[in-house]
Parts: C-alpha cells; structure tokens; sequence
DNA sequence: GATAAATGGTTGCGTAGTCAAGTATATTGC
DNA sequence: GCAATATACTTGACTACGCAACCATTTATC
C-alpha cells in the first residue's frame, strides 16, 4: 500500500501546486485583463504559422475542449484580441486569429507570466530546472 | 524573448498535461463514484491522524479555498462517506472524519489511482520517476 | 473585562469549463 | 452520385470551483 501511496501522493502534492500556481498567474495575469487560459490561448496563436489556428488544434494545443474553447475565444473576440478568418478548403472549419492587439497584449503579458513562472521555480537551481523541464517534457 | 519563452512554453505545456492527466483520473475514478478531488480529499484525511482534519487545513492541503471544501463536503457528508465532529477547545472548527465507508471508498479507489498515475508517469525510467517527484517536493 | 482584530466557516453570486446533443460541411463506400 | 459516417464546431444544461461579504467565536490590547 506505500508503494501505492507514493505516486499517488506525488499527485495529489502537484494537484495542490498546480492550483496555487494558477491562482497566482491569474493573479498577476490580471492587470493586463486576462487570465491564464486566455494567455495560453494567445501564446498559442503568437507561435504558430500566420498567428492563426483552428479552434480543434487550439483545443488540443491548450488542452481543452472544443466547446471550452468557443467559450473563451466569445470576451477575446469581444474586445478584439482575436478574430475569426475562413479557409477556403473546408467551410466547416473557422480559423482564429490573432490581431495585432492581441499579439501588443500578449506581449506585454509575457513578462509578467515568466516572472511568475520564475518566482515558482525559484527554488531549484537553474541545473534542477532544466531537469525538471526536460523530465516534463518527456510526459506524453 | 525566447528567454521568457522557454519557461512560459514549458508551463502552458504543463498546463495541457494536468488538464489531460485529471480527465482520465477523473474518468477513471467515476468507477467508484468519486472525482479526482474528492479522492484528494478522501487521500488527505486517511493520512490524518484520527483520519480527521478542520475545514482549513484540508482547504491547505488540498489546495482549495474554504468555500470550495465546503461545497466539495456536502455530497461527501449526504453519502456519508465523511462526517462533522467538534473540538472543545474552539467552537469555531468543525473537524471532518473519515468514517470506515470513506475508508472503504478510498482503498478501494486508490489502486485506479495508483494505475492512473503509473499510466502517466510510464514515459519515465524509475530514476526519472524519482528525480521528477524529488524536484516537485522542492518546489514550495 | 470591553473593544478590536484575527480565525474558521458558510452563503450569494459569478465565471470557467464539461458533456451530450445538435447543425453544417466533408469524406467514404457502394 | 447518394446514403452513411466522420469532422468541426455551437449550444443547453450542469458542475466545480473562486471571491467577497457575512456570521460566530476566539485571541489580543488596553
């Protein structure tokens, strides 16, 4: 039963990371007037091709799912972070878009999110943190 | 800027993961009725002494707020899987108790956990598996 | 020992997100 | 070329929270 317990402790301890580190991006995140989500939603769209993706690959990309994603694309389109765009090849697909005050947005988000991030890794070494990156990165 | 990515990139693709890893502990669980964070909750107090913890302390511990244990208890208490108890020192706690059916639940679920988290974590040598739990430890 | 401040907890209200079902378009099998 | 199936969403109804405001009790201050 400890040998049960041990994984299952490690995530239930991340479980409780996790929330308080999104409570404190989200805090933070605030004064620019997005969330944490809404920020991986814009990152997401400042990486790819043409700052432009279907809500699918978003959904996928962020790790949510398609109906959460038309949810929160509604207050970015609102306030013109995003747009939506069409491709010819498939009418069923509606793209999204980043504007240009979106990408002015995200970018000024940016430090303010990687400062929170380092704030939260501040305790390892810069050697444990790319550890730590590489160990994730290797999870699916 | 490729700087600040990196440490942001890493964590909207931590982001992603969490939310995949709770939909299928939370999928997997339903078997035995129960969410991820209800097990938590389930996990916290079988590791408490007496398996009985105040409202706060399970909010701390599993990284909810106060309101949120406290409507997280309700169906737990109406299923009878825990109940209230006082302390006479301060008549301001209200001690939550595993009773031997939370008991029960929990056991019985922790092997899906278990099973859960191994799925998850199989991308991993075991050495990895331990530097990884290691290196979460230290973070707060 | 009365008043102020802190702590534990609940409730109202709002937001984020899920799943199931529906619609529109595309693709496949015959 | 047309039915069947799959894909890309959207919508309705619901749950799971969080925050702010609120009691109740305890502790600190004087």
């Amino acid at each position: 039963m400890s040998e049960l317990n041990s994984s299952v402790a490690l995530l239930i301890q991340s479980a409780s990371l996790w929330s308080q580190l999104i409570k404190r991006a989200d805090s933070q995140l605030s004064v620019h007037g997005i969330s944490f989500t809404e920020f991986s939603i814009l990152h997401c769209l400042a990486q790819a091709p043409l700052q432009q993706l279907s809500r699918i690959e978003l959904a996928n990309t962020v790790g949510l799912s398609a109906s959460g994603v038309t949810r929160l694309l509604l207050p970015l389109e609102k306030i013109h972070l995003v747009e939506k765009a069409q491709i010819a090849r498939d009418a069923r697909v509606s793209l999204v878009k980043l504007t240009s005050t979106g990408m002015q947005i995200y970018q000024d988000a940016l430090p303010t999110l990687s400062y929170c991030a380092e704030q939260f890794t501040s305790p390892l070494t810069s050697r444990q943190q790319e550890q730590l990156s590489d160990l994730l990165g290797r999870l699916s």
